[in-house]
DNA sequence: ATCATTGCAAAAGCTTTGCATAAGA
DNA sequence: TCTTATGCAAAGCTTTTGCAATGAT
């Protein structure tokens, strides 16, 4: 998936520098400070995670920068709140998130039976999503849609 | 809302048996028992609770028949798998569930500065979730829609 | 008469928090 | 230098589970 020479040098490259400059300027904004962890957290997921839950995150940081998980716990609010990250559903007891910045949100179907998550893409949820915003007065930063039932292998489980 | 005279006698009025009838034919058809217990609690769940945690149903159910939180947690995916619940969403460390059977499940805005959510309708989501499930085969028993953001009176905290 | 379900209490996790130390600004 | 953030370990919570007793079929 990702080429041979990936520039391990140059810890940002391309336009993740962009995006994580905006969660620089958002903590700078809001009076946090921009501290190794919080930067190396947010560019592990920018580079590396669409989907994650935090022991997974905790886990690929672990080699590179190892970050204690109250930390982990404790950015992933600030994330949130400045449209990094979405909090996507829970499954097995714990939190799954997904990254928001620079991407159109999936949306997912889920499983009943097998417990397996789809992943959809529509449209026309963002035009849904601007109409409730402009009636509303309410400013976005992000969506989730989701439908659960049966997938097409567990259709007989559903008598 | 509800007039004075309820009959309370009567425990489960009008079409509210049929949404409990369901439930029942759920239950016998995947080989799981019909309970006072599990009676109890969805109709407790089809009369008062829109939308609901576990600990306010445990208490509402506490007066008449008192069912240990335990058997509460055993029900749910009963009644999430039968159609008559969903999850909705994690808020303050545990989930809440809202009514889905007979109702148009309702959409959420929630605001990332002071928490509330908002309920909102878009019937375009049904045609959204019919052509999904259509394309992938999919039988849908339920689904949400969530954006999330600043609300109308936060706006000034996303700087 | 069986065997699933209930209730209780204990266990299991995930997430949060207190406090001393480290490190942004 | 002044505060905020981190890490560690303990505490907090919701949710799950083991087991003996109960109850549905």
């Amino acid at each position: 998936m990702s080429s041979a020479k990936k520039n391990v040098d140059k810890p940002v490259a391309g336009d993740l520098g962009e995006e994580l400059e905006a969660f620089r300027k958002y903590l700078k904004n809001h009076g946090f400070r921009v501290t190794r962890e919080r930067e190396a957290i947010a560019e592990s997921i920018l580079r590396n995670h669409e989907h994650f839950d935090v022991d997974e995150l905790f886990m690929s940081l672990r080699s590179k920068k190892p970050i204690s998980k109250a930390s982990i716990y404790r950015a992933i609010p600030l994330m949130i709140q400045s449209g990094l990250l979405a909090e996507v559903y829970l499954e097995d007891g714990h939190m799954h998130y997904e990254k928001v910045y620079g991407r159109e949100l999936h949306s997912h179907l889920r499983c009943l039976n097998c417990r397996r998550v789809l992943e959809f893409s529509a449209p026309e949820l963002a035009q849904v999503e601007k109409r409730i915003c402009r009636q509303e007065g309410f400013k976005s930063v992000g969506n989730k849609f989701e439908i659960w039932g049966y997938c097409s292998n567990c259709q007989d489980e559903k008598k």
